[in-house]
DNA sequence: TGACAGTTACCGTCCGGCCGGTATGTAGCG
DNA sequence: CGCTACATACCGGCCGGACGGTAACTGTCA
């Protein structure tokens, strides 16, 4: 049976403060991002939530070391489906970031971890920690690392502009930035 | 003779204070960027400054039309030195990103602007109004919006990486990614 | 099994500083 | 005199974090 126990497995609770404070930055923004909004909003006081996260930048690692598996763990699971080995990295990271439904809670938790990079530098490398774990310049790949940087920096970009409306991409655009995975794709810019 | 005046013109003022505050930003990031700090380094009192720039806001706006401007004009002025018409500004565009100099004030000067916008996301479409004066969408322009949208994909992508040091981007890589430029370049990225 | 100690999860309150913004005064200029 | 470019002094709210507790669990030894 369920012990009705006020105390609670420490991990456990760790993972809905996490959970708890996605949410809040879902709904309230960079802005209402406070240590008391997530206590209040996990039901747990203050102090607790100090407890397991000693700083707001710890709980900030937490939700990053989160969000950060999540992303790696859906890279490299696309990747897996690619029959052809080479490059399969950089593709499946395109892929996913093309593909994702971007949400609007996506979106605001995506502007609360740009805004804590750039208050916090040091929490940039935890997530490149993590962006490091899809291998792309593997020496024996024979597909370029130019190539695999370059489909790197358009997820990037269109990331960024999901973020912040910079562009307004279209379905088809997005399946038009898929073509270049297609073999033998030639870049048209300079060729009117 | 310079009149030792104590009193100043208004626009003059504006622009030497948007000028110390790029120095603010750059020297002490988006935490230590307050209006006390700007205002020291304008040798201008608080009250001062904001009787020129009426909130935070608004000064960030300032700074925002200043590099916005000059963004404009560095990518306007590349792309007259393109002698094929069609799809110059988005060529225009990444060339400039990819062969700027980025220094150290860059990276802090773009943090905070960066930061400025997730705190503000109004702050983007103001930011979005200086950059849609680079017209990638020309109708009669035969080359295809899609390639276009890469280009400005990848820029983005490359200015974010810079910022964070997401990629060691070296300057071999900023090579490859001009050679999209050039006729008829092919992706390699699924051809081992 | 029970008593006692040490540890850990958790609470609620309060503080202190930072920082954006205001209120009020004043000097130069037309 | 009125307008504008300033200065000085000050306010007050927000928010991260500290702190002193308390309750629950985990030994350990008799």
């Amino acid at each position: 049976m369920d012990t009705p126990s006020r105390r609670r497995a420490p991990d456990q609770t760790r993972a809905e403060i996490i959970d708890k404070a996605l949410e809040v930055a879902a709904e309230l923004g960079a802005t209402g991002f406070t240590l008391d909004a997530v206590a209040a909003r996990t039901r747990v006081s203050k102090g607790a939530l100090l407890h397991h996260f000693p700083s707001k930048t710890a709980l900030l690692e937490g939700m990053i070391d989160h969000l950060g598996a999540m992303h790696v763990e859906s890279v490299l699971a696309e990747a897996a489906r690619d029959p052809e080995p080479y490059g399969r990295n950089a593709r499946a990271y395109l892929r996913v970031t093309v593909n994702e439904p971007v949400t609007l809670q996506d979106v605001s938790i995506g502007r609360v971890v740009l805004a804590a990079f750039a208050l916090d530098p040091s929490l940039v490398l935890r997530w490149k920690a993590w962006m490091d774990r899809i291998k792309i310049d593997d020496p024996n790949d024979p597909v370029g690392a130019d190539d695999a940087l370059m489909l790197r920096l358009i997820a990037d970009g269109l990331w960024m502009s999901d973020l912040f409306g910079l562009h307004q991409v279209s379905d088809e655009q997005r399946k038009a930035l898929l073509s270049l995975l297609t073999p033998g794709h030639t870049i048209t810019a300079n060729e009117p």
